[in-house]
RNA sequence: GGGGUCGUAGUUCAGUUUGGUUAGAACGCCGGCCUGUCACGCCGGAGGUCGCGAGUUCGAGUCUCGUCGGCCCCGCCA
């Protein structure tokens, strides 16, 4: 093992050229791969940037060409040496420094290295565990890499854009408390205040709110939140969020802002070039028309709704859902009367994994409608049927009948599972669409109560005020969702800026008086000191960089991420904790130690 | 809380349907040869708690039950 000494590094491994021939260069870095011909040594020398070959020449110099012979995968060198031109045909297009090669004087091996647990040169598929167990290694892989470094410049250029605008940077607590509403804290016990917790924040919503109302104007935080929940491919319990406020704003200036910030943000990252404004939509317009809230509009397979075409019609399933308030929607699969049994079998299960109790359909071909069901319609209602859904020779029309619920859900992940199927989304676009008017508050049959769609300082439409006490349900928000490619990327809403309206909003959800006071009574307070007008918005760090680097999961795009089971492999948290510690805290757990 | 799927050499996988001699392949690793490769090549070799634990059986990688772990999904995630 050699030290680094005095040796400084005069290039990285991914900009050396033809510019530099006959240049005496200094590189450091990890060997990725030898290739010893026992005369000639070659080795890719990989660092973040990229990678550069360098030749050992016994003929040139004996003594270093001996020493190489050691080097193996992931061993860590500085190599001084001369930039040389590959001899004729011998460049290799696929490395940026394809072109030139350093002919090595000078090695010094600065750390060995064990075989690696798996291999970083190939693409072959390695379990998550193993991963995220050596996350350092994998994030040596290049494609990993670029990931992270994509992200960074995400970062940087919505702080370069949001910095430019007017919005200041501001930190807000970690340990914060826990409020009503929303997803199960993390908890953080005091130890100062025996019997007390902190909880890590869900978001930083109050907090904004109150720099708001203390007159920054402009707030801006790339900020981690904490939510815990079960997890997902496109979500962890610790996530990051782009957050932002601004005073003296309504709708219209919030999403222009954003759709310039995140024009900066594909810009820096992907150079692509958006023209905003994006598309926009209403809840109810996206509701009735794909199923769903975040809609992916880049295929087609709407949703029709046959209701009131089969009022009274003479299939008795559909009638008896009808006649009990239910719905009778449907899609029309363009093409599809070719799939066979078995694929219609398994629609049919895939629909009931959200709920469906079975799926009719019918596929259109040029003599007859196919279908068990056909025979329950008269030719009136069929040809009512074939109209609503363009039906034409060739189709397969999918049904989704119960409650209305349930027949959008379904419909909703069989239209995104029969996309992918028949390979209808241009994965080349980004469609972005906003979402605009969700109602206030739904009812949870469960709790038996109105919770907030957003959440609770969402601030109602203006002219609606009076619904609130008649009718809540009916209410509409003044929130807004950015939708790109069928993903939630970003939500906010204009907030509630006044005591009174906030106290009507709470009561409209069912918390009194007094549990109000108790718990947000430090906002009402605020809220009757001169609060501004505001409002905001909150991008998903993690899973738009998901969608940028088109990755499979989230996990690929965040340097240390958690498994299923919220776990680390590397540091295997969490991990048990001392009597001592316990004691300090003033906990007493019942659990039985091992 | 529930459903599905996977777990065999360092890695990726075959073998499990139908229980039966010494559990295979590729890559990697180790040794030898090799002066223009770039997934270098050629020759040879080592390497296994078939996730773990019970059970059935003359006999279990293979069947049964339990358990642990990875992944996907439902519920959950304002």
């Amino acid at each position: 093992m050699d030290a680094l000494g005095t040796l400084l590094r005069t290039h990285n491994c991914n900009e050396l050229g033809t510019d530099h021939l006959a240049e005496e260069v200094v590189l450091m870095g990890w060997v990725l791969r030898r290739r010893d011909h026992g005369g000639v040594i070659f080795i890719d020398l990989r660092d973040r940037w990229g990678i550069t070959q360098i030749v050992f020449n016994p003929e040139i110099n004996p003594e270093v060409h001996q020493k190489a012979h050691q080097l193996r995968s992931e061993w860590v060198l500085a190599v001084r040496g001369r930039v040389e031109a590959r001899p004729d045909d011998m460049a290799n297009p696929k490395l940026k420094t394809g072109a030139i090669e350093i002919l090595v004087n000078e090695l010094r091996i600065l750390n060995a290295s064990e075989t690696p647990p798996f291999p970083l040169d190939e693409d072959v598929e390695v379990s998550d565990s193993l991963r995220l167990q050596y996350r350092y290694l994998d994030l040596r892989r290049p494609e990993m890499a670029a990931k992270i470094i994509m992200r960074h410049k995400a970062a940087q250029a919505v702080r370069a854009y949001l910095s430019d605008n007017g919005f200041l940077e501001i930190e807000t607590p970690v340990l914060t408390r826990s409020t009503p509403e929303g997803a199960r804290d993390y908890l953080v016990p005091s130890r100062v205040n025996t019997g007390r917790f902190y909880a890590l924040p869900q978001s930083p919503q109050l907090f904004k709110q109150m720099l708001m109302i203390a007159g920054m104007d402009r707030y801006f935080q790339v900020v981690k939140c904490f939510r815990d929940e079960d997890l997902r491919a496109d979500r962890q319990p610790e996530f990051t969020q782009i957050d932002m406020e601004l005073s003296f704003v309504h709708e219209e200036e919030i999403i222009a802002i954003t759709e310039k910030m995140i024009k900066a943000l594909f810009a820096a990252t992907r150079n692509i070039d958006l023209t905003p404004p994006f598309k926009r939509m209403t809840y109810d317009e996206a509701m009735r028309r794909f199923g769903t809230d975040r809609p992916d509009t880049r295929f087609g397979l709407e949703l029709i709704d046959l209701t009131e075409t089969l009022r009274g019609c003479g299939f008795k399933v559909f009638n008896s859902i009808i006649e009990k308030g239910g719905v009778v929607k449907a899609i029309n699969a363009k093409g599809c009367a070719t799939f066979s049994r078995k694929d219609l079998d398994n629609l049919t299960e895939y629909a009931g994994r959200f709920g469906a109790r079975g799926m009719a359909w019918i596929k259109i071909k040029e003599d007859e409608w196919q279908s068990p069901i056909t025979k329950f319609f008269s030719e009136d209602e069929l040809t009512a049927m074939g109209k609503a859904l363009d039906a034409q020779p060739g189709d397969l029309i999918l049904f989704g009948a119960d409650s209305l619920n349930i027949v959008q859900q379904v419909l909703a992940e069989l239209r995104l599972e029969l996309a992918g199927r028949l390979n209808l989304i241009d994965r080349e676009t980004f469609d972005f669409l906003w979402i605009t008017d969700f109602p206030l508050l739904e009812y949870d049959h469960e709790q038996k109560r109105h919770t907030a769609v957003h959440h609770p300082f969402t601030a109602p439409a203006e002219d609606q005020m009076e619904l609130l006490t008649t009718e809540p349900g009916k209410v509409k928000s003044r929130a807004y969702d950015l939708v790109l490619n069928g993903n939630e990327i970003g939500g906010g809403s204009i907030r509630i800026h006044q005591r009174a309206v906030q106290e009507k909003v709470l009561r409209a959800l069912g918390i009194d008086k007094q549990e109000a006071e108790e718990k947000f009574g430090f906002l009402l307070r605020a809220l009757e000191l001169g609060a501004p007008p505001h409002g905001g918005i909150a991008f998903g760090v993690d899973r738009l960089m998901m969608i940028l680097t088109e990755s499979e999961s989230i996990r690929d795009v965040i340097a240390f991420p958690k498994t299923q089971k919220a776990t680390c492999p590397l540091t295997e948290a969490p991990a048990p904790i001392s009597r001592k510690q316990l004691t300090e805290l003033s906990l007493r757990p019942d659990w039985k130690e091992k």
